[in-house]
This record gives C-alpha cells, structure tokens and sequence, in this order.
DNA sequence: CTGAAAGCGCTTACAG
DNA sequence: CTGAAAGCGCTTACAG
C-alpha cells in the first residue's frame, strides 16, 4: 500500500509540486484555469489526499489540541469533551484525549507527549503536582487552558464553576422548604482541587449570610468508599441534621445507597440536594433536586479560549479565571 | 519560542545528528561510553524533546490509532474508550476520538482525516453508511476493527456482545421469576445497528425455546422521545404483559420515567430487566435487574486486536467476529 | 565506533 | 502564471 502524494499528482497532471500545493492550498489567484483543471482531474484519479503530517512538519502547527481530563468516565469530564470536540471541529482542529487520572506523573507524561506530539495547545483538569511544568508551558507562552480547578500562582486561564454559588442554591433551597439544619458530606479535601474547597467555603458562607451558625458535626469528610460509615456518624449524633448536601455526584450516589440500604424516606426522613446533575435525576424516586454545571457551556469556552490564543499568538491577554453560574434543578428529594 | 531540535543537541554534545539519533533510539551497540553520556548531559541541558512529527513522516507510523464512537456522552463508548486508552497508552499508542454521531458524512470525514493525519489503524463504530469506504479500506490493507455492529459482507475484525445470549438470559431471568407474559420495547430498527436486531430476534428465540408463543403485541417499537408513549400503549392493551425487557439503557430510562409517572411499583405491578448497565442501578428502589456489557473487556480485546495488525503486517489472519458474553446482575425490578 | 548524505511529503520565498 | 530549490526535524543505509 503505497500511498499518493504530491509528486504523483504533479507527475499525473503535468506540472509542478509547488502548483500542486497551491491549488491545494487554494491559492488559485495567479493560476491557469487549464492548469486548476488538470490538478483537479488528477487529485480525483488518483484519489489523493494531503499528509497532515509532513504539512505539520513545515508548517509547525498541527492544528490540534491535547485535553487531559482527570477521568473520562465522570459524566461532567465526558461532557466537556464533547464541547471541546464539537467547538474544535467546527474550526477543523483536532483533538488528543488524555486520562490522567489525578496523577501528576501521568500528566507530565501526557504533557510531554502532546509536546512531542507537537500539539498547538492543552486543555487540562491540573492535577497541581507538576507547578515547575506548568510555570515552564506559561514561559515558553505555550498556550494552555485550565479546567475545574485553579492553581494556586499560575496564571493561566481557567473556567471553573462558581462552586461557592452552587452551595449557596443548595442552603437557599433547603431554607425556603424548611429545613434548618443542613449538613454536608464531602471528599477529601486534597490540595488542588479546588471545587471541593470552595463548596465547603461557599456552605459556611451561605449558612452565616443566614444567620444559622455552623456545626462542626455537620460537615463530615470521608473517601467516597468510606463516605458511608461517616454518613452513619453524622445521622446518629445527638441532633442530627435534617439536610444534606452531597459535595459531587460520586458522594449523593453513595447518600442515596445509605437512605435506600436504611429505608429512609426522602425528603421526610432526610431532605437531599446533590451538587452535579445526574442522568437519573427525574426518575429517580423521589426525583432529585440537584445543582447542575453548565457543563457543555464551559467546554465550549475553554476550547474557544485556547483557539483564541493559539491564533492570536500577537494579542497576548492577560489570563483571567471564568466562573460559571451553577443552576438548581429544584424537585422532590428537598 | 524556538525548539530545540537534534542539530542543537548534536552541536552541544560536539557529535553528529546521526549519532544523537542513534542515541535516542537507544540503539547502544557501538556507541562509545564518552559520546553516550556527552550526548545525555546535552539532552537534559538543554531540555530536549524530539519531534514525533518528524520522525512520524521518516518512519511512516505514527503510533497513533484512531477511534470513532458514535457518542462519547453514552456510558457504553465511554467505558470502551478508556479500555483502549490504557491498553494503548501500555504499549505506547496515542488515541484520537471522534463522534460519528451516527452520520455516514461525519464518518466519512473523520476516517478521511485520520487517514491523513496517518494514524496506524481505526477502531469505529460504523455506521454502515460508508461500505465503500470500508472496502477500499480492506483493499490497502489498512488495518480497522468494528465495535458493536456487523456490517454486511464487509470483511473486518468485530467486537461485538452476544446480544442474542443477552436477550436469553432476561427471558430466562422472568420466567425463573414466574412472570410469562413478556414484553419488549425497543428503538426503532435502524439498518447496521447490529445489536438491536439481534436482541430482538435472541428475544423470540428465546420465548420459542421455553415454548412460549410470541406475541406480536408483546414488542413494540418506538423512538426514545416518543417510547412512553408506545409503552402506554402496550400496557392498555386487553391482555397487557407482566415483565418488560428493555433493549437499552436510554429505553430503560423511559421506561422507569413511564412507571414512576403512573406510579407503577416494580416489579409487583410490572416487572423489569434492561439490557446494559446503568449506573444507579444499585441505588434505584427496587434495585434494577440488568444484563450488563463487559464493555472495558470488549474495548481492550478491539485495542488488542488492532495493534496485533498494525504489529504483524505479515500475519494477515482472516477478519473473525469476537462475541462477548452478557452478565446477568439479578436484583430487585424482576 | 561515528558521520555525511539522502530522503520522508509537504510549503514557500523567489526567480523567471 | 509556474517551477527549481531549500528546508521543516527526524532516520537510516552505508562508508570509513
């Protein structure tokens, strides 16, 4: 399988490669109709296409992005993907999906690949284990874009969720259906993960901005394959709150395993609201209240971000951090 | 931000570019102790990284594999995805996504472009819309494998679940319940889409083989947006079944829309099994009966399957189908 | 043991 | 309006 390439055209048509690359680069201004025709005729017959690759090499842009996502199979990440691809595509740049998994060696290892791989930019959810790296993409105006997650001292752009906002909906939302004494349950707080830091702020803050002081015994963190057990502590205090608000999706999952495996009736027994939206929302019984991100909306602008800076090299913005609105799902579950 | 190429290396190390390759390439035999480590200190110096790119066009294999899902928002691609992620990333193979969406012109363009961005082979999901493409594929050799669906007379390596096996074990589940009155409830018959033919038919093989006579009125057919309302059909009718199998997550999800609605307790009312696993199965009340898809199984074997043929170009095996086999996950809607 | 040279398939500045 | 030539950053067969 020996594959056709400018020469074959040139050779078949009777003229030149460089004619042949710009007819294919479309720059006709200067070009015989007879000769547009032949190359034409000659690209049919031969049934050529162009190697992105050795154009890549001379041109030094590949027209294609890298995105590292901490996990593909967390819905919010799939979804953001699918706005990076369907922006990307629109502008006919390509994408390189990367799991990282929320480790740093994995993503130096992805970065280094993309670089070598000679990607015209990164969309990545940091993991924020590799400051050096990500000080030496800024250095070399490498354009990079974050997700969900701010480092501290990098500046580059970020679109992440008003998360302090999305625990505000939350309180608010329990306070107008009655319920006083609101609890939450949370991952652990690692380093760099940002949402998980400001959902926990923006529950203080929204208590306190209510005038309803804070328990120390209704704010509980737990790993996700713990987070159970702990739920367990927090129901069976003295004065157990009322309300709960799971950190993400991963932890309602979990509340709801608890209230189903202890037969506890929502919202009567314990009022839910979960911050993420999740697939099985509305069917769900009773259907969930649930904090949703504008999840597609945040993919779209961060590849709009990188595109931008990858076609204005010149305009060289300073990067800023974009927050977006949370929104509530308001149903039965509060 | 220029590069750091193999001359800057060669020239610090005082070697020829020649020999920094064979270094890089770890091709050691000759090379003498000095030079080897002159060439390593002027690596790391001078923060080298060589240029996939390039050596992709001198090489002709860019270790790169293409895969082309019908959506990426569906759990099952997903899973299948980060099944080939980690295989290839093991043996050092990138992996660019792409949805087809189900669109034979999407398809069309995205097999064109990964073909010129050269990647090694394809593992898609076809939509069945390009059989001349496909075959021109098979004519050059080109290594592809299919996900999930058979095209006709089309030679190439599949993937695929026993979807027949998948329909038997639901059928077999109802009746070990005692429920005899069957139905099912599918989207619409789309031609290529393998798997919804087939479990369908394993659906009335299955009845016929314990001797029940199928009932036309018993399989109903509809798009999803429109799927409740065929179901309230099917259960108004005179002689309404007592068991639904639902041919996929998405019917599922309607399904439990359509039974929550009308306050249908499952599965003493009406008793339920999807095929595919959902992800709230476990915490839906009644816990939800599923056939599961060994999907990260499935994506791995299409992952193994497809560098085997890039790796031994020689060993041209004949394509064969590759059947998984479907798990059934007992639980509470039946 | 190491290096000069050719070549992968394009693009582009320049000459005519 | 078209073409010869150089070059993108590598690899590799071959010479020494």
């Amino acid at each position: 399988m020996r594959r056709i390439t400018i020469s074959d055209v040139a050779e078949h048509a009777g003229v030149s490669k460089s004619t042949v690359s710009q007819y294919l680069n479309k720059r006709y201004d200067y070009m015989g109709k007879k000769t547009k025709e032949r190359i034409e005729h000659a690209v049919k017959e031969l049934g050529y296409s162009p190697n992105i690759i050795a154009r890549s090499l001379k041109q030094k842009s590949t027209m294609t992005i890298g995105v590292i996502v901490a996990n593909i199979l967390h819905v919010f990440s799939t979804q953001v993907i699918r706005a990076i691809e369907d922006f990307c595509n629109e502008k006919d740049f390509h994408v390189i999906i990367c799991n990282a998994d929320d480790d740093p060696e994995k993503e130096k290892r992805y970065i280094e690949m993309l670089q070598s791989k000679q990607v015209d930019g990164i969309i990545a959810f940091p993991t924020g284990g590799n400051v050096e790296l990500y000080k030496a993409l800024i250095e070399v105006q490498f354009p990079v874009v974050f997700m969900d997650r701010i480092i501290p001292w990098i500046e580059i752009d970020t679109v992440i969720l008003d998360n302090e906002k999305a625990s505000f909906l939350a309180v608010e939302e329990f306070l107008r259906k009655g319920y006083r004494e609101i609890g939450m349950l949370s991952p652990p707080l690692r380093e760099n993960v940002t949402s998980r830091m400001e959902r926990i702020n923006g529950f203080k803050k929204a208590l306190d901005n209510k005038q309803i002081t804070f328990n120390q015994n209704y704010l509980m963190v737990g790993e996700i394959n713990n987070i159970q057990v702990v739920m367990k502590e927090m129901l069976e205090q003295d004065n157990p709150p009322d309300a709960l608000l799971a950190l993400n999706d991963r932890v309602l999952h979990e509340v709801l395993a608890f209230t189903k495996k202890h037969r506890m009736r929502l919202p009567e027994d314990l009022a839910v609201i979960g911050i993420d939206e999740v697939s099985y929302a509305n069917i769900y019984s009773p259907a969930l209240t649930t904090i949703q991100q504008p999840a597609f909306d945040m993919g779209k602008k961060a590849a709009e971000l990188l595109l931008n800076r990858i076609t204005n090299k010149e305009n060289c913005m300073d990067p800023k951090i974009y927050r977006f609105e949370p929104k509530l799902n308001s149903r039965e579950s509060c």
